[in-house]
DNA sequence: CGCTGGAATTGGAACGATCCAAAAGCTATG
DNA sequence: CATAGCTTTTGGATCGTTCCAATTCCAGCG
């Protein structure tokens, strides 16, 4: 396996120095024309390629963004990294992405690689419980670091957090489906005690206390599994309960499931709203409503952010919030009348 | 911004060469167990961080490997990338994702960027289509590089391809659906003249020919909506069928949200089975049959095979085609008897 | 023809690690 | 106590770029 050639190759080729062939690459105004002519066609005809991480041992920083993810099987954030890894591309900065699985530990160990890689900055929706110092090593490096959706360290002014306005989101659900005429609103899904289940929670706990109504929640895994289950606890257990918010679109399908296979389908005046609008809800029958969060926007928005702060060394504002959207779809408007 | 420190830095606090911190940072047995001891101190107390660039400036190489994936939203390679990236992980190797969208020349560039990032490796799903001169350039960098999924490029003693066993997977599935007692077993999604809709389609064929049945196919995008659309076209043109093999779950989803949406809900004897057994297959309502393609294995065997590429030099068989098994649920069983 | 000044080119010193041969420190031995 | 034979440690060269100061080139001018 032969050598892959350098830029000495290319300039020996050429007839020209290392320095020329430098500034070439570069782009430089100051090599006369024909010179560069010469030397991209040495370039070509050797097969040079680029060594990224030789140019960038001086000036640190690697042209790479590292990507830490909590749970990269959910669409949600799949969708979050795609839109993200795409823009960043666009800019010529490659995107190392990793998952954590929610797992403090392979976190750590994942930050640690990419510190150790040389990314210019890190975008991480951290996991929930202890993160350990990994926070502490991340501030002692330096590096841009952004979060997002979750917020794993408190310090939102050495790790400026971004998020989505979920607390009205849930408000605006709760509205909509008691104007619908639902009078017994649960809340499905979400693990009791984590900040993200607190905020889509909150509103709809507002709406229900402003309207006097008897508030009925099921926390869980935020999973279509938990969601079937959660039909069955709602029928056997609430059977007055004719409307739930979920905590995600996964649950509000898995609980649509459920109550399909309980044979309580369309038209029996239950109704389902979920949150995070994958593309699934759109898709599925019936179409779930839910409370739509421009995944990919925010994915851009975020770039943007974390791009301003490594080229300009602008610091995004600490913390920051995504405004949602209700879409409502047959899951929660009058059904099969 | 203060300089991050280098093992120059560590070796003046620890009173020691750079060449002893090099030996400790490299395991070395040969360094005096105090010597080792105070060099870890050092590091620790100046907050030293690994500079990976600079150490495979000499061997090349940087303990990244590339993986392009012509669509990241899909969940099926979704799952891939999770489970590749993982078992990456373990052994050490961060993993560059990206998404070519199915656009041959931003595939072009993201294999240019990943290939000037110094990628040890390279896994790719192509796009269909004209893929320019990507693979002829990633000969003459004589990389590893190995095709998964999808063929780009002929050349598998180049590239090797390894991809599932489709055609036996589609066989299974009408075989099943003719014991089931259907009658008449249309083929469903998949772009018409693709090589995996051929091969996906194959098995179908084949059985149907030797049962001697008519022959129904619908071609389009492997989408949830060309589902839902398809219901539609084989309710109205097709009304004798009475069954379906679909390219991919989302399709088969699609299907059977449109048989939900037209009023054909379960017990009325029309049989659907899916592809890639995606997780949804199992959790939706009613469960989707599905060929089971085992991706998480997949993607570990694929990290094997590109692991021992790299490291021991082993160029894996040119073409593998990986076992598929079939689920069968309730979407293709008897329903509600 | 010598000089000047801007444009184009060049050589050498970084960058932060690894690798290697050689030096220095240690016993243990004659 | 000199020396052989270990174990540890060390200095320099090296990887493929960029950056900077210095040099060369060349047209124009007195």
């Amino acid at each position: 396996m032969k050598r892959r050639p350098t830029i000495m190759d290319v300039a020996a080729h050429a007839g020209v120095s290392k320095s020329t062939v430098s500034l070439v690459l570069q782009g430089s105004v100051q090599v006369k024309p024909e010179t560069r002519a010469s030397v991209q066609r040495a370039m070509a005809e050797i097969g040079y390629v680029y060594n990224r991480a030789a140019a960038n041992l001086r000036s640190a920083s690697v042209g790479l963004v590292g990507l830490v993810i909590n749970d990269l099987r959910n669409p949600f954030f799949t969708e979050f990294a795609t839109s993200l890894q795409m823009t960043l591309a666009s800019h010529g900065y490659a995107t190392v992405i990793a998952n954590s699985d929610e797992d403090p530990a392979l976190q750590a160990k994942l930050v640690g690689s990419m510190i150790e890689h040389g990314v210019a900055a890190l975008v991480i929706s951290p996991v929930y419980g202890e993160a350990g110092d990994t926070f502490d090593q991340l501030a002692r490096t330096g590096i841009p670091v952004c979060q997002v959706l979750r917020k794993g360290d408190e310090r939102t002014d050495l790790f400026p957090f971004a998020s989505f306005d979920y607390a009205a989101g849930s408000a605006d659900a709760t509205r909509h489906l008691l104007a619908q005429g639902a009078r017994n609103i649960a809340f499905v899904g979400g693990l009791a005690g984590r900040a993200i289940t607190h905020e889509r929670k909150i509103g709809w706990r507002e709406v229900l206390r402003a309207a006097d109504m008897t508030e009925v929640a099921l926390h869980g895994k935020s999973s279509r599994g938990f969601g079937l289950q959660a039909a069955d606890m709602l029928i056997a257990d609430h059977p007055k309960v004719d409307a739930a918010v979920c905590f995600n679109d996964l649950v509000a399908l898995g609980l649509m499931a459920g109550f399909a296979r309980a044979g309580r389908s369309l038209g029996q005046g239950f109704r389902v709203v979920g949150f995070d609008d994958i593309e699934e809800a759109a898709q599925g029958w019936p179409p779930l409503s839910s409370v739509s969060c421009d995944i990919a926007g925010f994915a851009r928005d975020t770039a943007d952010r974390i791009l301003g702060w490594m080229v300009q060394g602008q610091r995004p504002i600490p913390e920051i919030r995504s405004p949602v959207r209700l879409v409502a779809r047959m899951s929660s408007l009058g059904q099969g009348e």
